[in-house]
DNA sequence: ACTATGTCCTGCGAGC
DNA sequence: TGCTCGCAGGACATAG
């Protein structure tokens, strides 16, 4: 679901609500498929730790303990995957279906992480890195080194989290038509003058949509159960057939890599 | 080393 | 109404 905005619009929420909290004791799903390390392991690392500070890394969900005010080594790391939703609430509220974790807070609430689909997970780690890239931090000769020699699709090497961290589907289209590149282009035949622009268009769609509160598509909220509403100024992703907002042809959605891709034939080359 | 493809899951809407 | 199909904000493992 969620891509480098929603994440970070969530972060930025449950930084609001739960920074200083301290964690009393954590349930894990008996089903240990949504956890990257051991149940044993999170539990131990997360339980009696004060929540420090809550930031995004790529799509990642970074949370940084301290114990009786000493940092502490492990990190707490979420990846929300396609329908991952981490939700503050009261004990009493009512436990939604797929809801894996839930970690009582000193505070009283409840720090739940729900994901129907699986394919979030959770983790923990020291000095976590999140490999490649911030793309609202990257510089243009870093950016240009990503795609040297590269014959994959443009598309592809967006979507690359070795690569850049952080973009996903919605952007990485929404990205390519506001420079008028084909999904599809090979990323070494692009131009360096191209590429910038393409740098300026990829920071651009990410603030934009951070501004607003991400994309809310079928089912995404964040921390405070609020919709984003990017989605309303999406001018390829999803719009299959839709006229162009520029010069009124079609939008055409092919698939790249598995992923579905939206672009006007005309505008982009 | 790089690139393309299949797989992991559940739920929803479209179409019949 | 109820079924099947295709599709979904992601990331891996595998094969070539």
């Amino acid at each position: 679901m969620p891509e480098l905005p929603e994440v970070e619009t969530i972060a930025r929420g449950l930084a609001q609500r739960v920074s200083g909290d301290v964690i009393d004791s954590v349930w894990l799903g008996r089903k240990p498929e949504p956890l990257k390390s051991p149940a044993l392991e999170i539990a131990a690392a997360l339980e009696h730790s004060r929540i420090a500070t809550v930031r995004r890394m790529g799509k990642h969900i970074v949370f940084d303990l301290e114990h009786n005010g000493v940092p502490a080594q492990a990190q707490w790391i979420v990846h929300l995957g396609m329908t991952g939703r981490l939700q503050v609430c009261e004990p009493q509220a009512e436990i939604l279906k797929h809801t894996h974790a839930i970690l009582k807070l000193a505070s009283g609430r409840e720090l739940r992480f729900v994901d129907p689909r699986r394919f979030g997970r959770l983790s923990v780690a020291r000095g976590f890195d999140a490999g490649g890239i911030e793309p609202l931090e990257a510089d243009l000769d870093r950016f240009l080194d990503l795609f040297r020699g590269r014959k994959t699709p443009i598309k592809s090497a967006l979507l690359n989290q070795k690569l850049l961290r952080g973009v996903g589907n919605i952007y990485a289209d929404e990205s390519l038509f506001r420079v008028g590149i084909r999904p599809r282009r090979r990323a070494s035949t692009i131009t360096r003058d191209q590429l910038g622009k393409l740098l300026v268009s990829v920071k651009e769609v990410l603030r934009e949509a951070i501004a607003l509160g991400g994309s809310s598509i079928s089912d995404y909220v964040d921390a405070d159960g609020e919709a984003g509403f990017f989605q309303l100024q999406h001018r390829v992703y999803g719009r299959e057939g839709e006229p162009c907002l520029v010069c009124k042809t079609p939008i055409k959605r092919i698939v790249i890599a598995g992923r579905s891709s939206h672009y006007c034939p005309k505008c982009q080359k």
